[in-house]
DNA sequence: CGAATAGTGTCTCTTAGACACTATGTC
DNA sequence: GACATAGTGTCTAAGAGACACTATTCG
């Protein structure tokens, strides 16, 4: 390691995994057992280990927390570096964000951790406060899922491998907080060439006429982009 | 600083300093003058020192290597921190993106380092490899700088106090790498509310009919985006 | 049958893009 | 005047959003 002013730092990869549970957006929680921040509600996370990847560090954690291996999807969020964000020391934390469908398991592989789901904006409002700085990480997240939604087909990743139009269609209500007009909505999503692809099969899970189940289509963006509706004509 | 099977890296920020002068889109690069990767092309950077914000840490090395304090735009890109990258250890880098006006005085404040704008693309593409893995974060900060073009009025971070549109449509020409209708380039920007103001000054710098100046408006995300043509239905 | 959800058709308004045309400076 | 660049008007095609209407299941 190279010498003069230099300084080293250890290493964190920190996890904001979000799904659509019934109507709430939700993240994966963990209720801290050991100061500092005992007892508070944190971010799952851990340390890097010595010949890890960040990637490889992140999916490791996800595993250890959910039991999920593949199918979700994972990306780099933000990398947080306050010098003194963590009392003990020097701890750089980079931040990843998990898209992961509503599992039927919600937590099967856990170790001693306990993950629990918690609403997220609930989680940012109330509590007075996650441990750390996760709450910025954990708003970050939320922003960056919320505004990856408008150009990217990302919203499939919160669905399961088969999936109907209007359940793809609850993921952008409820990751926005608004709603959306069903019918336009049917006709743009279906218009969008590569974004889902039809299966053949139908369900009548949610009462009603079958509706048809997609899958993921070949498509990562978006064009024309899905916006967010209810904005002006700019925003600071 | 806490135990167990943690491990610590040094920290470094790395600069992605990008401007437009003439038809090129240009980055700010450095000459290794020490092994590793002596006599390459690398991306400014240094180590952050101990009780030092990230941001404070990009600002301080922009400042050293261009003299440039304020007026500039400052983004996290992402972070880098592959065990090998840097042969001398495990050194995690966090890369900052700099969108600056095409300055007078390219490298006022300089120290030691000698830095030198190069051109972006021929830079990735030629001088087989830039140091480390610098060339895949260029690619990464170019790729930023391009798509946020679209939904921000970032553009503007790339011409001076006081600008044409026709200067602006240039960044846009340039780092694009595309040609735009001025008619419709001009209708377009000056009907989009908050991007540009004018300042009620004209210059003839760019021959032919008197053009208005202006300066950034207040917006900073643009409704409607500036979308890059020539791409299909969907991408990827 | 009625209730519920799926999916289509149609209309209007806004915007992108193409391009004719006018405006105002320099040489 | 010729030339160059600035800026406006107009037309067309495509997408967003509103919403009437048809389709297909369950009870």
């Amino acid at each position: 390691v190279p010498g003069d002013i230099s300084m080293t730092a250890a290493l964190t990869v920190d996890l904001v995994v979000l799904t659509v549970r019934g109507d709430s957006l939700s993240v994966l929680a963990v209720r801290r057992g050991v100061t500092p921040y005992k007892g508070r509600w944190a971010l799952p996370g851990g340390f890097v280990l010595a010949d890890e990847e960040l990637l490889d560090a992140a999916e490791r954690e996800l595993y250890e927390e959910t039991g999920v291996s593949v199918d979700a999807h994972l990306e780099q969020l933000a990398t947080y570096g306050s010098p003194h964000r963590d009392p003990r020391g020097r701890v750089v934390s980079v931040a990843y964000l998990a898209l992961l469908p509503n599992l039927p398991s919600p937590k099967a592989g856990t170790d001693a951790a306990e993950a629990h789901w918690r609403d997220a904006l609930e989680l940012l409002e109330k509590d007075r406060g996650l441990a750390f700085d996760h709450a910025q990480i954990l708003q970050d997240g939320i922003e960056r899922a919320r505004s990856k939604l408008e150009y990217t087909s990302l919203a499939a990743a919160f669905c399961n491998e088969e999936f109907t139009i209007a359940e793809l269609r609850h993921v952008y209500e409820t990751v926005w907080g608004v709603s959306l007009d069903p019918r336009n909505f049917h006709r743009k999503v279906s218009g969008t060439e590569g974004f889902v692809e039809p299966t053949g099969r139908t369900t009548t899970r949610d009462g009603g006429r079958p509706a048809q189940l997609f899958r993921r289509g070949g498509a990562s963006l978006l064009h024309p982009a899905m916006l967010r509706p209810g904005r002006g004509c700019l925003l600071r």
